[in-house]
DNA sequence: TTTCATCCTAAATTATGTCTAATTCATCTT
DNA sequence: AAGATGAATTAGACATAATTTAGGATGAAA
């Protein structure tokens, strides 16, 4: 998603253009896909350092309202991404890396639509072990 | 599950059985399916007022780990729920009521695996507005 | 230029973890 | 069956991280 597509949807939800929110978009669309509210403070704080974690926090919310985002919970922390197609978020319980993967179904709304709820989003979360964590034997043992 | 079978569970992973633990778990059997910590603690301090939230904390840990309950994330905190069965969470962004619905796809975790990762569970959490909330109009406008 | 959203500062809240001493439990020994 | 023992668990207070709130100051947009 290009800056002035961006700029576009905030406006088409009457949230202002300000300096503080044009950073975060920017820090955004830099991104390595998955990061939280903390990641974007740190690197905004840098170029901008009046701006605080109050407001980054409601800029991203903003920004999340405005479909620029998503967002869901992992490890006890709101984690925002920039992929909005639909997909399953791989979270490794050893190194807490995420990671996109697909899901091979569609429709995971289905049945709550069936009951007769309006659905806005699906998330997926995949907890495991990455092939790195796996190869490196860093696994639990699972004694049954 | 019946509590002795908890109970069972408890030991198999050399937990060992206390009072507080059995209150814990005699919460779980009454439960209404989904509930927090906090839940958990309200209740149960009233018939052990000596019980303290980090020792809830801890029993739901090792009730967790013993394979009695799971636990997912949502509204910025962690849930447990008895139904072990695989199935979505619908939560309403209206009232915050969680309700089980049903997954029509099987293997979810399939492309995790396909990469490498070895897939310990799945979260399913399907965010919208329940049909209560739609009925009193409490949905918030979508300016398009 | 006025107005209202937004931002800043600071402090509160919430969820959860950590530390230590005291207590309790499971098991072994009588 | 009762007591001793060491390991596990608990209470209680405090620590920390994530997030929200409140109220005054500031700046974007009409």
């Amino acid at each position: 998603m290009a800056l002035t597509e961006q700029v576009e949807k905030l406006k088409k939800y009457n949230f202002k253009i300000t300096p503080q929110r044009l950073r975060v978009i920017e820090y955004i669309n830099e991104s390595p896909g998955h990061f939280t509210a903390e990641d974007v403070y740190k690197s905004v704080v840098k170029v901008e350092p009046s701006i605080t974690v109050a407001t980054v926090y409601n800029i991203l919310r903003a920004v999340t309202m405005s479909g620029i985002l998503t967002s869901f919970e992992a490890n006890g922390t709101t984690w925002y991404e920039t992929n909005l197609e639909k997909h399953a978020n791989f979270v490794c319980l050893s190194c807490g890396k995420i990671e996109d993967v697909e899901i091979g179904c569609n429709d995971l709304g289905k049945s709550a639509e069936a009951k007769g709820f309006k659905v806005n989003n699906v998330d997926v979360i995949i907890r495991g072990y990455c092939r790195e964590c796996l190869s490196k034997g860093l696994i639990p043992e699972i004694t049954n």
